[in-house]
DNA sequence: TTATATTTGTCAAATATTTTGACAAATCAT
DNA sequence: ATGATTTGTCAAAATATTTGACAAATATAA
């Protein structure tokens, strides 16, 4: 799809959008600061924030004194103008998160539950969503979009299969998608936990970077200059299957060595299993297993040596700013893997000035892909048309329920 | 650098520039055609058109008939109205290449040098530079800008050193702009030649591919989203230095087995050496070579395990439409490469539908740096100003150069 | 052959958005 | 108290695209 051109409508929605993103931002900001950072007369601006009150998406607080001249007005957010899901599913469990369009987190939950068809997995995530929304007392209308997260499993027809589960993750978001009447959007953990860094989280400051993420498999969010980046088919950063030692045991995927054997969290059920010999699962692996157990360290000791070479593999490909960890797993764990791997292998990552680590903890681990999911919306509503955000699958579009809310204001014609 | 607000002056670059790059592109295409692909009206592309044809940038050519309605008038590029220059430094040789705005090889020449400072450079590519615009009688305002490919050779401190050279190549892109006042670029030779597929070669349908080069190193241009990526130091696509086995010998940056070690001219200079007792040196390994040497393809034969592991690692990592092989190699050689590696690894590329080979030899690997050195600062030109193209080093501005060959018709003030 | 429909490129006018220049108001520094 | 600086806004001007209409040229159908 080649550029479009622009005209004055889409020029006026883009410069409505840059000031809806700068005021988002979190700073005390001003009517005066936005005009130098947009480089926009302050009259535009005046122009657009004026439309912006009218529609209640942002309220006027204090004045900002200091330094000379007439004191400036601050604008905020009125975070509650709008709304977005999250929802991510896994094998036994579905979770649900609202957010507002400040990315808070306003109500969360989950439910346990089983399912084998699309359908089934329809008729247990409809009424959550109706749920959350009637218990939060929130407008439908005001619901930018839903974030899914399910992870494809069958690698040959793009399925969540296990056992008799046979899902399509894609079929799911656009059922749900015709249900609702909700834009709907599929991404992958690592591509959504890495989204909800970059927006609200430790990587406010980056344009590329990566979110490794430690699930049953071993997987990558890429952040390439501030969008996610999927490739061809969605599923770039497979560093599953990076092969990491020629010589080692063949993986399900047919090549020798892949990094999912030595460092992924069915590899550590799979440890697990064979010293205590109790059954199981890569999703639930850490029940009951204490802080820094003895155990898993050394199994991270021996497996280090691995994850140094995927370190040293996403360095010099992809030569991102930093690598944020991740994934189904406790601080603690992920700590270890940062300790037990340094020193690094030496890659490009160490050339030219570097004030910051080559690897770091995401903060808030456990949260992320929920936040993430639940960003998804927002970030496309407010992204450019022509570079559109691109997640994996997406039906609906969740600009146009943004303009709607603005009430027309945007290309009200 | 966050995104900048539009007006309407950078609104009508903006489309004029999209105009400009619709004609650019070949197609036999009339002003109501680049109405539809755009998105504009025609009253606007025929405005648009207008200061095209003022500046001699367009001409019109034959009517299309064919279809109902009045034949269209097809627009076609006065290819004379702007030109490029490519320059390409080597150890012991510079190649320099004059373009015109389509892409078209005016004039190429090299000759063989030697230098030690950045100020000998400059020396020599000064007049070869004045040399090449006089021959040609090519007017040095028409030229928009020079690409230089240079590779940095000295890891830690940027620098192009061999023996007793050493240069900085920012320097020296440098020190060419303040003597000539024309804008330059520098990029590497992977990027380059990624860069001349892209935008003339056969990767035109494509916007996520790698063009994967052999050289003294082995090196990746990264094409992602149709944009050159880079990373933080421009430094992305080091795949020389991936790890392909672990137990392998240790490598000059320290680590064990890479796949330098195994797949470049560098590794072939050095088993040639030890098979013949005759010196060689990676750029003029090929010297006295036949096709299909039993010696080179018995080790490409040898070595190809490891390529394997590369290629599967872009793959999982990029998930790329596909790799283009290229590099400072005969034909034969590419293809033997190819040829010796297939069976390729299972990766994530064998998934969804796919029309075309995962790796493909460049058609043309021996102009391709050369003609995409002298294609940057066309791309930077027509490219946005926003999402500018990020080379290694940039000095000057090609697009204020094409504003003033359009005679102040955008930014007119 | 004639009539009709379709498409192109352009004209003039209308529309929409940003910029420009000026001004009052409010604060800080001297 | 005075002057300098900055903010937010007003009204007018500038600029680019769109709209609606039209003649010209072609293909298609009657």
């Amino acid at each position: 799809m080649p550029p479009k051109g622009t005209n004055l409508e889409q020029t006026k929605a883009h410069n409505l959008r840059l000031v809806l993103s700068e005021i988002l931002s979190g700073d005390e900001i001003s009517r005066a600061d936005i005009a130098k950072r947009t480089g926009l007369t302050r009259q535009t601006i005046s122009n657009l924030v004026e439309k912006l009150l009218e529609a209640n998406f942002v309220t006027e607080g204090n004045y900002k004194k200091g330094g000379a001249g007439k004191p400036s007005r601050i604008l905020q957010i009125s975070s509650t103008a709008a709304f977005s899901i999250g929802i991510r599913i896994e094998i036994n469990k579905i979770a649900i998160s609202l957010v507002d369009l400040s990315g808070n987190l306003i109500h969360s939950e989950h439910i346990n539950a089983t399912y084998s068809t699309d359908e089934d997995v329809i008729r247990l995530i409809e009424p959550l969503c109706l749920d959350v929304l009637r218990e939060t007392n929130t407008d439908i209308r005001r619901v930018l979009g839903i974030g899914i997260i399910m992870a494809e499993n069958d690698d040959r027809n793009h399925r969540h299969a296990v056992g008799d589960i046979v899902t399509d993750p894609k079929n799911i978001a656009e059922l749900l998608y015709q249900e609702l009447d909700i834009p709907t959007f599929l991404e992958t953990a690592a591509a959504a936990a890495a989204l909800a860094e970059f927006l609200q989280g430790s990587a406010r400051s980056f344009r590329n970077f990566i979110y490794l993420f430690i699930g049953p498999d071993l997987s990558a969010g890429l952040m390439v200059d501030g969008k996610i980046y999927g490739g061809r088919s969605a599923r770039a950063g497979s560093i599953g299957h990076l092969v990491v030692n020629i010589n080692g045991p063949i993986c399900s995927c047919g090549n020798p060595g892949c990094l999912n054997g030595y460092i992924s969290l069915e590899s550590l059920t799979n440890y697990l299993q064979k010293q205590d010999k109790i059954p199981r699962v890569p999703y639930d692996v850490f029940a009951n297993i204490p802080s820094n157990d003895p155990k898993i360290i050394s199994w991270l000791e021996q497996q280090a040596e691995y994850f140094r070479v995927g370190i040293n593999s996403l360095e010099n490909l992809y030569d991102p700013e930093t690598i944020i960890l991740g994934g189904d797993c406790p601080d603690w764990f992920l700590e270890a893997v940062i300790r037990l791997s340094r020193p690094f292998m030496r890659s490009i990552s160490e050339r030219g000035e570097r004030d910051l680590p080559r690897v770091i903890k995401s903060p808030h681990a456990d949260q992320m892909v929920q936040k993430g999911a639940a960003t998804l919306p927002i970030h496309a509503a407010l992204g450019e048309e022509n570079a559109a955000y691109k997640s994996q699958a997406q039906f609906g579009v969740s600009y146009q329920r943004l303009s709607e809310l603005l009430g027309h204001y945007i290309n009200e014609k």
